[in-house]
DNA sequence: GACTTTCTTTACGTTAACGTAAACTTGTTT
DNA sequence: AAACAAGTTTACGTTAACGTAAAGAAAGTC
């Protein structure tokens, strides 16, 4: 018996609504089963859950991680065609990935100097301050 | 005289619309220049696009980007507590994309795997190929 | 001067990703 | 039994970020 979880357990480990879970569900990205009507998510489900909220983290579409989902499927029993296919998808998003570093660190770099700038106008004003509190010899 | 552009010229050289654009500048994100009604673009509106696009792909919205713009220009002539607002600001940013670092290594390194297990199928369907094409000894 | 291109404004349409509300079932606590 | 919590389905509402279409102005070209 491994482990199962109850819809609103998934939701607030991972901070999402269970509407947002069900919506996933009726995007296929989550299969869960049922015991009558209630929802019972294996530790399965619980890393698509995961995967999913981390890919909409990186920017992707709930279609396009579907997409990915599938042809991971797939390429267990997959054809030639659909193993290329998935090669072809893994480069793209690859490649995503790699651009979205570099503005990463692009950004990265300007925040820093952003903060640096911002931490020399507060010395600044500062120094006025002081400069006010005890004004002695000035012309 | 510095350099200015087209709108259809910012257009294609960030691969957008021009309804993007103006787009942008009706939420405040470009304040272009106009000769008569024609709209022109100053070097400082195509950094401010390339920042914002460059926020769209980080998955920023374009308010919050608006935000950070608008943070900025106030920094110049900022009070305390604009400046500290800033600060807290560009913390957050900074812990976001900490979290989107970590969630990309992730993820390429699943990538990586995948693409490994993928180019594994592969070879192993070319050798079945190749032994249905010349079976010699079996059974 | 008619045509074409590039630009403009105005405005309604669209899609994704949920939010929110209503009305119901099922289990369990008082 | 009544009330409560947690789950369910159904369905309409909402927001962001544009797409698309209509209709017109300004400038260059044949």
């Amino acid at each position: 018996m491994s482990k199962t979880y109850s819809i609103s357990e998934l939701a607030t480990e991972f901070d999402v609504t269970t509407r947002s879970i069900r919506f996933y569900e009726d995007q296929e990205l989550l299969r869960p089963a049922r015991r009558g009507q209630t929802r019972i998510y294996s530790s399965k489900d619980r890393v698509r859950l995961k995967l999913t909220l981390r890919g909409k983290r990186l920017g992707l579409s709930l279609a396009e991680i579907r997409e990915l989902f599938e042809l991971w499927d797939e390429t267990r029993s997959g054809s030639e065609k659909q193993l290329q296919l998935m090669l072809a998808k893994i480069g793209e998003r690859r490649a995503a990935l790699e651009q979205q570093m570099k503005d990463i660190t692009m950004v990265q770099l300007e925040l820093e100097s952003a903060e640096i700038r911002c931490r020399q106008a507060l010395e600044e004003l500062n120094q006025k301050r002081s400069d006010e509190q005890r004004p002695r010899a000035s012309g």
